[in-house]
DNA sequence: CATGAATGAGGTTTCATTCAT
DNA sequence: TATGAATGAAACCTCATTCAT
């Protein structure tokens, strides 16, 4: 299922190392000038390689646009979901977004990169990579739903609230020139959440309650 | 100010003519296979026209660019001041929301494609963009901040709501196959339109009132 | 053996007419920017016509080398012979070489683009061009072997000296920013004669006695 | 101060060698049919490369021309100078125009290149040539005011003899296929002396002792 | 007779990729 | 394993020339 991609190394170590090097140049230039403005001379240089050297650790510039995004594929809800064990649901929710929008903050980089760039992935690598920002949407989805089971919320539509939050994490990221000169992130992030909680939650005293800690 | 794109023509109709010709083909190729990797051949092509009579019109790809701009920039804010003749403010948010969201839906193209290949432009064009996005921001700010002040609207942050409703219209359109399998565009704006006037609205049984005609 | 060029037109006037304005204005432009950088577009518009139109004249490009040529072969060695009528032989040089040099001064332009284009021109063209200059050579030397067979002149080569005086007319039009600094062009003629017959004359006097005039 | 032409080799050596190939075959190219109709194609290929190869080395080809006129930039005035040191002024003057015109032979062909090419040149580089035309003019200029001060020469228009002089060491090389079938390199030089010593010398019986050597 | 839109070959230049060393 | 010179297809763009109107 994963793709390969052609080297000349059997070293495995050395190519893990060189290839992370290749992605992390890789992702910087691609941000700066895009990725067919990039030339592989350039590349190779700010790798402190040769052409030639670069050539035995990737098959072809397109595999570049692979490996960033195997580089990227964050297992982040399995973060999320430590953070479901005991607590309740809106408190979870609360913490989801938090780590959520830190992510995004993180990710910045990237997510520009993949907006922009995502036309020359292959078809395949176009469809990890939606799904992986379907994945996000629906797990905030579940776990509004989980709350609107257990009484805590009420809203007309998870899905929706669960895509706002989603978009609205990608947008620091992507928008943060406009947003930071208004918010830092923890306001950014404390003001959206008090939004989300006051769309859906039906005793809005606990957001108070929690938000004073 | 307006820079002018080099054309061999003294026929300003016809150059007017095959100019909107060659946009509407290089929007949907641009599209399609990005700005770098649509060729001129195509683009002369897909006009029915041969490289040669092509650059009749422009003097250079980066002029189409330029050309698509100003195709978009759409006076759309002064269509919104008329919706807000004598009615309140409540029902005139609303109905700017829903003239915006339309127009999302109709640009999604332009949007997608400005998102994307924004690198490309000139750093004049590229700030043409960013001002005309912040435009429309500072807009639903202002029509939130007379809500507030004439006691209809409560909120903390009117440019984070204000944010949110612009950047959820450009979602509408950036990211339409996954909304559309859920919602149409009439059911999209009836239910972002709740949920703003949910966050906003200190007496949400108005809402309610205009809902229902 | 004149070359024929195509035209369109059966009015042998207007053809005479319209190609005269053409060979001026390409003039011009051939000097200012090279006869490979002037394009027909260019010169169409320096003459108030349409590419169409110059091509009812003209039947390529080329052809406008041709007419250059053309339009430049002056018979001035036919007002040199009138000059040479009763007078002695050294007051006929000392005139020659005056009005040769006038008229290298008149025709300054189209020598620099001789000097420059030549390469340009049909294999016929060009040794047209390269006869002409050896007729100014060889009627000056013609001249000077007159001189000699009279008693008037001494020289070693009369060639040599025939070469020199046509390079230095040549010369004055063809470095005229440089030379026009020191001299005017009366100025440059008389002190060129004078070194001239300075060459040539057995009994300098002579010289003196005219120049008096 | 001199302009830097891009290379993408790191090996001065190498890039030394290929530059100097590529400059001696654009210049018999560039000689043959001019800069504008020699092709990089044809060029490349006359260097035995192919045209990626050849840009390796410059970075257009108007770089071309700048590194022809670097090639020819030859210090020859400093060969004069030792030819100055303890020999009287008029034996100067002899050896000086030897050198120059021995010089004018060797370099014809950058000599009619350049006459003929100069309109593509850059503007500091097209300065920088005029200035050297200049500075051998200033240098017989000066030599042969020293021969005047020092009484050996008289002269009304020393400016204008040492133009003459330059001049037609340029026509040996510009009009060699006309001058060579009357005269040999030697004859040409000793003939030119001897017209100019003639114009110049107050005793010419120095030039009659030394030219029997 | 004039217009000027269209043609399309051919120019310069770039750059992903290979391969001899 | 690394180097970096070389390849050559393909990009953008120009412009002499034609031809329908």
């Amino acid at each position: 299922m994963p793709k390969s991609i052609r080297t000349y190394s059997t070293n495995g170590e050395l190519v893990k190392e060189r290839r992370s090097l290749i992605v992390k140049q890789a992702l910087k230039l691609f941000l700066q000038k895009g990725y067919d403005r990039t030339t592989i001379r350039e590349l190779a240089k700010s790798c402190g390689m040769t052409e030639g050297a670069l050539y035995r650790y990737i098959g072809s510039k397109d595999d570049i646009l692979h490996l960033l995004l195997l580089d990227t594929t964050v297992a982040f809800i399995e973060d999320f979901l430590k953070g479901l064990g005991e607590i309740n649901t809106v408190d979870a929710l609360k913490d989801c977004i938090k780590i959520y929008y830190t992510w995004c903050n993180d990710a910045a980089d990237n997510n520009i990169f993949y907006n922009r760039e995502i036309i020359n992935f292959s078809v395949a690598d176009r469809r990890t990579r939606l799904k992986s920002q379907a994945d996000y949407i629906q797990f905030f989805e579940k776990l509004i739903k989980k709350g609107v089971s257990e009484g805590a919320f009420k809203v007309k539509s998870p899905i929706l609230v669960a895509h706002n939050i989603v978009m609205q994490g990608f947008d620091w990221g992507l928008r943060r020139w406009f947003l930071r000169s208004f918010f830092t992130l923890d306001k950014y992030i404390k003001l959206q959440t008090e939004i989300v909680m006051g769309i859906i939650l039906i005793n809005p005293s606990t957001k108070q309650l929690r938000s004073n800690k």
